[in-house]
DNA sequence: TTCCAGGCGTATC
DNA sequence: GATACGCATGGA
């Protein structure tokens, strides 16, 4: 990774790394793309427009400053991983070799814990349009992504324009042990994923899926491995035995190249 | 009209 | 512990 300053912009030298691969992938739900090369968002309090030339692994983070990009987007999108030794390691197996040239652009994103784990109470049952047509009118309507503090008097009645179906309850009480302290983001990053895993499912509408997306997109635990309805095709159709040994710690690296690439898939196949 | 979507709670065995 | 079913909403 190297950059530099160009007038109001940073410009960002960065392999293994494509937009639609890493933003447009199923892992965050609030980017928007708004032109070819290009996608609006957001992390905690700040947006960020980032477009990429022509294909080319140089990027353009528009209207941010120095300070921004070295302590917020940095992070955030996770510059600072290897990501070319991972996809070697991860090619060792055949598929996945497959699927790491398919979206080798791809990098988990550093989200924010509550953004992750409400984000991922919506998407349960649900489609990946319809997920961000929730988020996006929460997001409207509380001018950003609300925090659980912002959302402390909300009921089931009051998020109903969210239209979030049998989903509002369970924001509901997700808000509600976050305030209460019974969920502890801070203890939760110190445990066992095992641990941590069964302390947010005592959060009503949490299961082991959206267990692990939280910890995996939320908490970046790369060894949290979710098993949705697409992960679960991958594992029958390609790994009956279980996931090779080359995924070891990073079995949610491994599952986000697999999301990725089985989505592209003809369903004949 | 029916089926499905980055699942989970509940009932039942 | 496993299996079956309902669940809000909206697009295909």
């Amino acid at each position: 990774m190297d950059y530099k300053i160009d007038g109001k912009d940073i410009l960002l030298h960065q392999a293994d790394f494509a937009l639609d691969d890493t933003l447009d992938c199923g892992q965050a739900f609030r980017w928007e793309k708004v032109s070819e090369n290009a996608y609006h968002g957001a992390f905690l309090n700040k947006q960020l427009t980032i477009s990429c030339e022509n294909g080319s692994d140089l990027f353009r983070l528009h209207n941010t400053t120095e300070s921004d990009f070295l302590n917020v987007w940095k992070d955030y999108l996770d510059l600072d991983t290897d990501y070319a030794e991972i996809k070697r390691r991860l090619s060792e197996d055949e598929t996945l070799s497959k699927a790491c040239a398919f979206a080798g652009g791809i990098r988990i994103l550093k989200q924010d814990s509550w953004e992750a784990l409400s984000s991922f109470i919506i998407s349960q049952n649900n489609n990946i349009p319809r997920i961000k047509g929730i988020i996006g009118r929460l997001c409207e309507h509380y001018g950003g992504y609300p925090s659980a503090e912002q959302m402390k008097d909300e009921t089931v009645e009051s998020l109903s324009y969210l239209r979030s179906g049998f989903r509002a309850k369970y924001l509901v009480d997700a808000i509600s042990k976050v305030l209460s302290g019974e969920i502890d983001f801070k203890a939760i990053r110190s445990l066992p994923l095992d641990e941590a895993r069964n302390i947010l499912m005592t959060i009503k509408g949490v299961g082991p899926k959206v267990a692990d997306c939280a910890l995996l997109f939320g908490f970046y635990r790369l060894d949290a491995f979710p098993k949705d309805v697409w992960v679960k095709r991958v594992l029958s159709l390609w790994y009956p035995g279980g996931l090779p040994a080359c995924t070891k710690g990073l079995e949610g690296i491994a599952q986000q190249y697999l999301f990725h690439y089985i989505r592209s898939q003809k369903p004949a196949e």
